[in-house]
DNA sequence: GCCAAAAGTTAGACAAGGCTAACAATCTGC
DNA sequence: GCAGATTGTTAGCCTTGTCTAACTTTTGGC
C-alpha cells in the first residue's frame, strides 16, 4: 500500500551499502523516482473514470503527453503489477490495490497543491510543483504541509 | 545553466503534443527528471572537492549508494555533455559550466533544507526529503521557501 | 451493414541507469 | 621495490521509459 511496496524488482536496497545516511538518502530518492511514475499514471486513470466513466488509454496518452505505444507498454507494466486490470482493445479498470494507491496519491497530492497555494504561490505554478514534488514528501513532511494549509 | 539547457536529446518536447496543462506539467516533470542525476552528481562532486581536495569515484559511489561501475558509466555521460573532466584512472574535476550547476543546485538545496527545518521538520528527515523535492522546485516557489526560511 | 476514421496493439530501436564478473592500474606497507 | 589491497575499467546483461512504423480492431455515420 506504501509507496515501496511497488519495489519489487532490485529488491535488495537497504543497508547492504548503507552505513552513510547520504546513501540512504539517494537510494530513498530512487527508489521514489521508480514509483513516480506508476503512481502519475493510476491517479490520473482514477481521476478519468470519476470524470469520464472510463480510462482510454487514448485520454491517458493525451493528458501524460506521450504517444499510444509508450501508454500501453507502461499500463502492461501496472497490470503486471497488480495495479490495473485490463482486457485487449478496452479501457482500463484499477483493482483494489491501485484504488487505494490512486487515494493516497490524490489525497497527497490535494496537501501539497494546497500547501503551496497558501505560502502564496499561484495555482498554475502550484499545480506544476505539486506534480514534481509530491512524491519526495515524507509522512513527516506531510503533515507539517497539512498543518499549514489548514492553519486559520 | 538551469535545468533545462542538459535536455539536449529527445529536444522537442514543448507545445508539440501540447494543448494540455496537464500533459505540459507532465513533460516538465520528466524533464526535470532527466537533470536530477546529473544535479545530484555534480553537487556530490563539488562537495567532495571541497571537502576532501578530490572527488575519487570510489567516494561517489558510496556516497550515491551505488556500485563502481554506475559511477564510471555516469561519469562518462556527465564528461560527454560537458559537466566534468577525467583522465583514466584519476579523479573528476567539473568544468566552468559543471561548477555553475554545482552551485545553483547548493543553493536551490540550502534553501529547500532550510525552509523544511523552518518549518518545524527535524534535520534528519529535512535532509532525505530536500534531496528528493530540491529538483521540482520552480524559480517562484523557491522564492517563497526562501522568504518563509528568512522571516523574522 | 459497410467503410473510413479513430483507437489500440505489436515490433523494434534507443538511451539511461542499474547490476555482476572479470580484468587492469595504482598505491602502500614492509 | 614488490606483493597484496584498493581502486578503476570493461564487457555484458537487465528494466524502464520513450519513440516511429506498421498493423489490427472497434466504432460511428450514412
Amino acid at each position: 500500500m506504501t509507496n515501496v511496496d511497488l519495489q519489487k524488482t532490485n529488491a535488495v536496497e537497504p543497508e547492504a551499502r548503507a552505513g552513510d545516511a547520504r546513501a540512504e538518502a539517494f537510494q530513498g530518492v530512487r527508489v521514489a523516482r521508480r514509483n513516480e511514475l506508476a503512481e502519475d499514471y493510476v491517479e490520473l486513470i482514477a481521476e478519468l473514470i470519476h470524470n469520464q466513466g472510463e480510462a482510454r488509454p487514448v485520454d491517458i496518452a493525451t493528458k501524460m503527453g506521450v504517444t499510444a505505444p509508450t501508454v500501453a507498454k507502461t499500463l502492461d507494466r501496472l497490470a503486471r503489477d497488480g495495479l490495473i486490470t485490463r482486457a485487449k482493445y478496452r479501457s482500463v479498470f484499477l483493482t483494489e490495490e491501485g484504488r487505494a494507491l490512486a487515494k493516497e496519491c490524490r489525497h497527497r497530492h490535494e496537501i501539497v497543491l494546497r500547501f503551496l497555494i497558501r505560502l502564496g504561490l499561484d495555482p498554475e505554478t502550484a499545480e506544476h510543483d505539486a506534480e514534481g514534488i509530491e512524491h519526495h514528501v515524507s509522512e513527516r513532511t506531510l503533515a507539517l504541509f497539512a498543518a499549514f494549509a489548514n492553519r486559520s
